[in-house]
DNA sequence: CAATACCAAGCAAGCGCTTGGTTTGTAAAC
DNA sequence: GTTTACAAACCAAGCGCTTGCTTGGTATTG
């Protein structure tokens, strides 16, 4: 990887897309999605959150109008930090294998990695947005999937793939997800590993 | 397949495996299954159940302890007649790749049809559950499991299959429930289509 | 001396669940 | 073949508690 994690994460709090996580907003927004992840939204108070970062319940509603959106926001930055790493991690390969490898890297190093939590509030909790909020995370999810798409076809096109990319695509996203729910680093298998495990499974191994 | 799914069905009802889907606790389970995926466990209300019945809020607990037992029953009796559907759809194969689209098939059907909705419920749910009664839908799922394994583990020995059957598991697990939210039996793909398309995306086709 | 960040207190609404009593289905007793 | 008995199924009402959020005021900071 030629561009590192903080310096993506750095220029997105530059450009006010994601929020410090040192700050006080972003202090939240963590402490949010891992409460989110292991309890769900709707069983996660607001005092349980106002709890998690040493304030009281109703002072959460100066730095958020609902608890509705701090799950938006949650979502929001996570897909826009996630975007940004998976085109660094795209462009830093050379051939289209070598790009869907470093692909289901990034996804599999976010999802069990720093954002982990948020990336399963992603995942589980989209159901408790509302209609509006939902379109909006939706469409930001597009980009991102777009990513995936230009690989895939490229190794359609190179006859490496058989299956249509874009259901390649949407099982790729259930079987990566699904890794939340049982994979753990500090088990035998390393995320390499995992990887290695996801392309032999594809027939595209050659590490 | 030689066995149907209602012989299957009204074997399970016959031994009080399953409730029968006509019967007053059949229907609320029903319906309770459709509500728990609509909306999620925690945003379903006692009152939404009971409505979705046609009866008072206070006469659920006439059928069921409490909210969670509703839950509970909805996964239980879920895995109970996908286990029986999944052996009989595994025995009626000669062959190991034969069998492996036969279960596919199986778990697909069961995941965009009559059951759909539990089973987006057993996926997306596991969460509300409290740890005794998780650990006993658990250890069903084991059993269920052991299906799968059996049939990747064979693949594995004839060389059909190059990557670890239990991480295979895991990975198909998350692709083929990730079809609940966003696969439509009514739109230009059949479930055999998809079928295929899995089977190709692991380079095991040839219907 | 604002603006920002927070506290203490509590409100209105909705939640799961309980209670006491009525209707309904079923089958034995007469 | 009507009557009696009784349990299962359900209703109407509401209790006690928790929920998301509001309000009016007080520190803290540049």
């Amino acid at each position: 990887m030629t561009v590192n994690r903080d310096e993506i994460l750095n220029a997105l709090v530059a450009d006010n897309l994601v929020s410090d996580p040192n700050g006080a907003r972003g202090r939240l927004l963590r402490e949010a999605a891992r409460l989110f992840r292991d309890k769900g939204y709707e069983r996660t108070t607001v005092r349980d959150l106002a709890a998690a970062v040493g304030i009281q319940s109703g002072s959460l509603f100066h730095h958020f109008r609902t608890k509705e959106e701090i799950l938006k926001a949650v979502m929001v930055e996570t897909v826009r930090l996630n975007t940004a790493l998976m085109r660094a991690a795209a462009d830093a390969a050379d051939t289209s294998r070598a790009r869907l490898r470093a692909m289901i890297l990034a996804e599999l190093e976010s999802i069990v990695g720093q954002t982990g939590e948020a990336m399963a509030v992603l995942v589980f909790e989209w159901r408790s947005l509302s209609d509006a909020p939902r379109e909006e995370v939706l469409a930001l999810r597009d980009i991102y999937e777009q990513l995936w798409l230009d690989v895939l076809e490229a190794l359609k096109a190179e006859g490496a793939i058989e299956a249509d990319p874009f259901i390649v695509r949407r099982m790729l996203t259930g079987a990566l997800s699904w890794t939340v729910t049982w994979y753990r680093p500090d088990g035998g298998l390393g995320l390499e590993d995992l990887v290695d495990q996801v392309m032999a499974m594809m027939r595209l191994a050659s590490r």
